[in-house]
DNA sequence: GTAAGTAGTTACCTGGAGGTAAGTACGCTC
DNA sequence: GAGCGTACTTACCTCCAGGTAACTACTTAC
């Protein structure tokens, strides 16, 4: 195997872990609403409107687990439970904005072909 | 509704549209393997060793479809059928980089947990 | 005429991501 | 004690992304 060969496979294994922690419908949404300061559950929904209390709940657990967001309780009334980035989570927004921009990008270019 | 919800709808509308073009567990990879250069079928194989040629076939076309890579053929012998990133695949370097770059720092955090 | 290398295609199947609908739990208000 | 607002959970189902295996088609080399 030559070098090219390492940096590819190299790559391409950083590519699979990364995708893992990212994957499925609703992650990135998910993060991409944090961006934009902490939330409570209901918001969330709100922002994301097709998204179902089953998906977001188990969204949130994964996320949670990769300590991508946390979890805070408020012991209000009625109780409240707010969602944020946490720094890992907030390290992600250079590559958000960076999937954002390609996208803008991307329409751009289907609109005037 | 208020500017930031606004901000956040178009800001999810975008992401929506872009996830639906990368999706998958392997239209990044592919992706990736092509930034370093032009690549065929059997090559791009090797490189994404647990890809089946089914689904590598059917990725190829759905990327070719959204103009990210484009499919040359070579009359040689046997002949030959080169794969490589359009202008629009180019752009998507940034992004893939800092995937990759974020995806090297979730690996570090993780390990020192 | 058969093996080997190119680049796929086709048919069939399965697991799990995601959808739907209803239920749970808790405290407050009226 | 019924209803509301919060934040979920549970049970069940469906569909399709992706996997597997075998086959196709063309040319060269032996």
């Amino acid at each position: 195997m030559n070098q090219k060969d390492n940096v590819c496979q190299s790559k391409l294994k950083t590519t699979r872990d990364t995708l893992e922690v990212i994957q499925g419908k609703w992650r990135i949404p998910i993060i991409v609403a944090l961006t934009l300061g902490a939330k409570r559950f209901g918001e969330i929904q709100k922002d994301i409107v097709d998204i179902s209390p089953k998906m977001l709940s188990q969204e949130l657990k994964a996320l949670e687990t990769n300590k991508i967001i946390t979890r805070t309780l408020y012991d209000s009334m009625p109780v409240t439970v707010e969602y944020s980035l946490t720094p890992l989570g907030l390290s992600m927004k250079k590559m958000l904005d960076e999937l954002l921009d390609w996208g803008i990008h991307f329409r751009k270019e289907n609109v005037r072909k």
